[in-house]
DNA sequence: GACTATTGTACACATACATTGTACATTTGT
DNA sequence: ACAAATGTACAATGTATGTGTACAATAGTC
């Protein structure tokens, strides 16, 4: 019947709101679920639905308009572009090798086994990778 | 010569300093390299070597002291002491789960292939869990 | 034992960031 | 031409982050 809810948002998770959703439509373009010319929905009704403003939505699309995956105009709303492929620099070597370190280290210090990280990260290679290019 | 380098914050990454040298020093506790006994540097030392203030230090310190891996006490300093164990719950899996796609999503926005993600992950898990119990 | 240095802590302040309220500009549809 | 829909701009507010400064507790020294 309803729509699945697109994205879903934890607040008091730490994390603002407008990065937990760039987060995860980010995650949804590399997988390929939204392909270019695919229109996203309008900031007040994805607003509402996430239980945010709608600016905090328009800094989340202009975050991933900066970063290439959409084309944003006035009265047209929000589409998917096609996007060139990156060449990974040093800086974005860097800047991942650090996070997942933080990350991992953190999950074992929450009690996470070596076990249940990389089935965690299987999981995920899968689920982003699946269906794309090699 | 001198002494190697224990931490390396960034500033302009982003990432709150704080946050920065708890990461850090959790990755570092959960290798075991900085074992039950082991003293750490006083705050306001720690905070020259970084280059930040000293209350910035005693923030980490107290978060770190607050999960259970240091002892602080006025005058004595900050020592690291055995910790229990931890049970991991649904929150910290769901968290990891969440941020690890996040990362991982970023770093191939990015333009890192999936072969790099996954090497890079490999040796961060040796690197944590060396000689550490399975 | 008194004094001083060392070390973590408390608190007020400044600045930056995140979110919201409100109004505006541009495009689409009737 | 008009109204509705949609992204944008900007001010206001609350929270987080970092710093300056003073304080409290412990250790070392004579």
């Amino acid at each position: 019947m309803g729509e699945a809810p697109i994205l879903r948002i934890d607040l008091g998770s730490g994390v603002p709101a407008y990065e937990q959703i760039v987060a995860q439509l980010r995650a949804l373009l590399v997988a390929g679920k939204l392909p270019a010319g695919e229109r996203l929905p309008p900031v007040r009704q994805l607003a509402i639905d996430l239980g945010v403003h709608h600016n905090t939505v328009a800094l989340a699309y202009r975050e991933l308009a900066e970063e290439g995956w959409l084309e944003l105009r006035r009265g047209r709303g929000a589409t998917v572009v096609e996007r060139r492929e990156r060449r990974p620099d040093a800086q974005a070597r860097t800047e991942f090798s650090r996070r997942l370190e933080a990350l991992v280290a953190k999950a074992a210090a929450d009690g996470l086994s070596p076990e249940a990280v990389a089935k965690e990260f299987d999981a995920l290679a899968r689920k982003l990778w699946k269906g794309k290019k090699r």
